[in-house]
DNA sequence: CTGTTAGCGCCTTCAG
DNA sequence: CTGAAGGCGCTAACAG
């Protein structure tokens, strides 16, 4: 087979290059590739108008790969995540994706399942790749191999110029846009401790997430500084699924509560039907509190008491954030974002 | 500046390249190449040891990018979807990626919002860099307009080697990955038939997308089939999303239906959710069905009876069937996908 | 089995 | 203002 010439059957089918174009407006590649490309280098109006016709002409579309070898930039961002088809994720990545496009930039997005190698292999595959940035929505995982390779890749990445930002709690050192899981855990608690609860029961995240753990620390301090100390019964361990939401709830009961957090929606969802299932009543028998306000947090079985994050503007500010960098941009002052209480049905009164 | 080199900072920094390795090994760049990229030419083993631990000890990583440009296979998919933070399609992304992933691909996302120029852009923009394949999870924009430049894009792209699948419903004629919508929802309709259901109402999705109209003939059809004929006041247009499914429920109310089966998941939830709001009670006085099985169907404030898709495992397949297209192994059969019904607790027989 | 040469498509000095 | 030349990193004939 011949060399790589894109060509196909009989047709010698082709995608226009820059030297067809340069061609048939009877110039040098040099001088299209000037004005195609947007250069500052001068080139004459009348000289500019035929470049441009025959491209036009032509069809003609930079390709992007020999372009980002000739300039060392792909205007192709990494999006490392835990997992696309969970809501949260996809919200976020939705932002990402609207403010890379508004900005010509394509997103590679890949899920890392909170597997380390998996993780450690989609980082090596983005640099390979040449992304110009690396943004870690998903949380670290909690390893200290993991952190160790992960921060030689990306050390290297950015040594190279590349840009990486987090998104959520991350032992590596990058920019972080991030918004307080602490303190968001704690108004929810608090929330339940105002309303007199007193056996509130926490759904923990995956053990093997730093995430995990500054959220459960809300918990605890909120739990503490009223005095009523943390009962290590009244702590299960889930997985962010809806699914190990229920089970974890299922044991739960066991201690009780008269209120349940879980550290986010969807384990707060499963936990409802599983409350549900098994005849109480929510809020009346034991109320539950979630983390994040996907969407669907409204509009579960019961709708949702939660900390409200503003997953999808998240994504766009981080977005628009990234690219600033990668333009040499830093902003001023690094935006915060806020979390807040969001009160709906499913927390009330305990009963009495 | 100087040239492109990596170089930053005073360090010097600077990824190794095929070159650096084989000077490293002592051997010409074609050797280090051959070992590298798994060639099937034959090398010594002693030189293959030699410049395999010469990238090990450099932590060589090859460059996808050069090697794309050098053999016209970047090892990358683009995915059009309407809008990744919409379930259905996250799901769907999620196999797709997992597939993928699993053979050394990855995966480029974008999404659309079903708006004709923004979806050319997705499609342009994917050709410009290069990808292998391009999947249209989205189904087609109903615009002559639409059609007839991405099928331009689209066969030019073919043209060049490159493989196209759809995975919906698409004008645009290229191996497709379905299931079938049509007789899906006349599944759910004829479930509320059987039921004694007469008035069943139809929430149909966006007028702009061509899946909306092979959704909505399964509606008419079951319904003429039975001899009940459609009633105009019982169709009513929605969008796709929870708060087009709860406002289009508000409109169909005034026609008052028994029954509402609507185009997709997220409207279905978000009619349950206006129906408990108004004080109706679902299934009691009126059922409610939908179409595609996310996994939240089953949390909503009732659990939805719907169609059951599989997306992860769609996206899943879908991806394998790309890579063998692109390997040149296509399938002995294509794979038929059957959507099924899935009874929960949204649905009974209509009140008396 | 190994090296030399050319080229993928584009950008960017450097002359002119 | 324009063009020629070299290079980004890698692969693929083509000799030897």
């Amino acid at each position: 087979m011949s060399h790589a010439t894109g060509v196909v059957g009989e047709e010698g089918v082709k995608i226009p290059s820059l030297r067809d174009v340069a061609r048939a407006a009877g110039v040098s590649v040099s001088t299209a590739s000037r004005v195609l490309s947007g250069s500052s280098h001068p080139v004459s109006e009348p000289t500019r108008r035929r470049v441009l016709e025959a491209a036009e002409r032509l069809g003609f579309e930079p390709n992007r790969l020999a372009r980002a070898l000739a300039t060392a930039r792909s205007r192709t961002i990494g999006v490392v995540v835990h997992d696309v088809s969970d809501p949260y994720y996809a919200e976020i990545v939705r932002g990402l994706e609207d403010a890379a496009g508004s900005r010509d930039h394509a997103l590679f997005v890949s899920s890392s399942d909170r597997d380390v190698d998996k993780e450690l292999a989609v980082l090596r595959a983005f640099v390979a790749n040449q992304v110009d940035a690396i943004v870690l929505v998903a949380s670290a995982i909690d390893d200290p191999r993991y952190l160790a390779e992960a921060s030689a890749i990306l050390d290297r990445f950015r040594a190279l110029g590349g840009v990486v930002m987090t998104m959520s709690e991350h032992g590596y050192a990058a920019p972080r846009l991030g918004y307080e899981n602490r303190a968001g855990t704690r108004l929810v608690v608090t929330h339940l401790l105002d309303l007199g609860h007193r056996r509130i029961g926490y759904i923990a995240g995956p053990p093997d997430l730093l995430v995990t753990r500054v959220r459960q620390r809300g918990y605890e301090e909120a739990m503490t500084e009223l005095g009523l100390g943390v009962d290590p019964e009244l702590v299960v361990t889930g997985d962010f699924t809806i699914e190990g939401g229920a089970r974890a709830a299922e044991r739960l009961l066991r201690a009780e509560p008269t209120a349940i957090v879980a550290a986010n929606d969807m384990m707060a969802i499963g936990a409802i039907r599983h409350l549900l299932d098994v005849g109480k009543r929510v809020p009346g028998d034991v109320s539950v509190a979630g983390f994040d306000d996907i969407e669907f947090a409204a509009y579960a079985a019961v709708p949702l008491t939660t900390v409200h994050v503003p997953l999808g503007e998240l994504g766009q500010l981080g977005g628009r954030l990234v690219l600033d960098l990668l333009d040499g941009n830093p902003p001023e002052e690094w935006p915060r974002i806020d979390a807040r209480l969001v009160v709906r049905e499913s927390t009330s009164a305990p009963p009495t």
